[in-house]
RNA sequence: GCGGUAGUGGUGAAGUGGUUAACACACUGGUUUGUGGAUCCAGCAUGCGAGGGUUCGAUCCCCUUCUACCGCCCCA
């Protein structure tokens, strides 16, 4: 019998050393610059109670009704892995009542972390993926929706990124979407035997879904569907124009993407997404995607507050990075590396090495016994700056060589300077190059 | 949930129903015993995702399963 073997679970990855640097650079950027916008971090549970999730993203959504990673625990509660940020955090700010007079309004926060779908792992798609994700509560002003999305496109600009695109769409209050709701059943209903079978069973769920349809049969109808833009109420409207005229004032490019729906159905207003038009991704073209909702936070009990957020993609994000070759490299090379030789010196190899990076410079030695050859060899593949060495000679006489790689030249100190004086012998090797 | 392609060592990979599973890279050791990037030499898969089956015999044929990749749905 073979020893069993573990794979990591379904659509999950294992990030090694050379993926964290560039996880560590997008986190740390979008940290520095979220603050940049007075926005705070937040870390709630990645589990919540599975109510919290089917109240939020809607009964008829995909994420509900076939995505969530749910299950019973010992105590037979119902939980659910988090399928995505918004709820959690909206749940935190009721239970910690921070709408209360003591907060800023509106509250800004962001999230960094894991989200878990289940559904079929492909290209741009895991069961456990990351997002960076913001919300700011209480304030309906479309200065703010625009400010968000101002601060995602520096995020990614920051980054290095380009070939971007960033398409904007209203859907509207609650009664200007209804009321084009069903002006477009009105419209779709004679043409529903025409309709991709998809399509049909959207027209009754939630037939805005039909305008996001990629079926040709569809697409024929949607060129002339109504737009969502000829029934906003007045207030809508204003709201709608107003984060037009602001998005330009900033010169920040957009496209009216008047056919564009968003998979939660807790939207309205202002939605967006951002996408790459990079064919590298293809059918995960879209690396950040929010918009503006209300109602949710009087769902989990609180006050009638609105929200703005969006969410961003890590693992797309990233292999955009590397795709635009704007990823930082991992940068393993050593600043020493002790070579000790015969086994007298273990001990005062480790003491040296401990010395070094007392100083702060980045430290490796030999570990296994090999060849002063071998080891070598070795610090010469991590790129080692400098070599010391000691033998059982050296040591006797309380000294070490230190090899400066480069040059090739090796001098001999004392032990005693090496571990007081190092930068100092450092800084004349490298005033001499 | 549905459809398609694939699965050989640390890596890239060749391969065939039948004795020792090419080659390359990487790694380790050596080229006179304490010093690096070259050359040369040697070592490195009782194993071909896992489990069954067919067969005298299977890495190569069949079934199941797992996983990855791609597409649909949907989404980050």
């Amino acid at each position: 019998m073979a020893k069993p073997t573990f794979q990591r679970p379904k659509g999950t990855a294992d990030l090694l050393p050379d993926q964290t640097v560039k996880w560590q650079h997008v986190e740390s950027t979008a940290r520095l610059l979220f603050g940049d916008y007075n926005f705070k971090e937040v870390r709630t549970p990645i589990f919540e109670n599975f109510d919290v999730f089917s109240r939020s993203a809607g009964d008829t959504s995909d994420v509900v009704t076939k995505e969530m990673y749910d299950f019973h625990d010992k105590g037979d509660r119902h939980i659910a892995l988090r399928p995505e940020g918004t709820a959690g955090v909206v749940r935190a700010y009721v239970e910690n009542k921070l709408y209360g007079p003591e907060f800023d309004k509106p509250y800004k926060t962001f999230y960094i972390g894991p989200m878990f779908r289940y559904e079929r792992p492909q290209a741009g798609r895991f069961r456990q993926f990351h997002q960076i994700g913001v919300e700011a509560f209480g304030s309906k002003s479309p200065a703010l929706d625009v400010e968000i999305i101002a601060m995602a496109i520096d995020f990614f600009k920051t980054l290095g990124l380009q070939n971007l695109k960033v398409a904007v769409n209203t859907l509207g209050d609650q009664n200007s979407r209804a009321s084009y709701r069903q002006a477009l059943i009105d419209y779709l209903k004679p043409h529903f035997n025409d309709l991709s079978v998809d399509s049909q069973a959207r027209l009754e769920q939630n037939p805005l879904r039909v305008l996001d349809s990629k079926d040709a049969r569809d697409q024929v109808f949607v060129a002339n569907a109504p737009s969502i833009l000829d029934y906003l109420s007045p207030e809508a409207t204003e709201h709608w124009q107003q984060v037009q005229t602001i998005l330009k004032a900033l010169n920040i490019d957009f496209e009216i993407d008047a056919t564009m729906v968003r998979g939660l159905d807790y939207y309205n207003d202002t939605i967006f997404e951002i996408m790459t038009v990079d064919d590298h991704l293809k059918g995960a073209a879209t690396i950040a995607g929010g918009g503006r909702y209300s109602g949710l936070v009087s769902e989990f009990g609180g006050p009638e507050t609105p929200g703005v957020g969006f969410g961003i993609g890590i693992e797309r994000l990233i292999s955009l990075l590397s795709a635009q070759q704007v990823a930082p490299a991992n940068d393993n090379g050593l600043d020493f590396y002790v070579v000790n030789i015969g086994k007298e010196t273990d001990v005062v190899a480790t003491q040296i090495a401990q010395a070094i990076r007392s100083f702060g410079y980045v430290t490796e030695r030999d570990y296994l016994g090999r060849s002063a050859k071998a080891q070598f060899k070795t610090a010469d593949r991590h790129q080692a700056k400098y070599v010391v060495t000691i033998g059982e000679q050296e040591l006797s006489d309380q000294v070490a060589n230190i090899k400066n790689m480069a040059t090739g030249q090796q001098q001999t100190v004392k032990l005693a300077e090496l571990y007081t004086n190092l930068p100092t012998i450092v800084e004349s090797e490298e005033n001499k190059a």
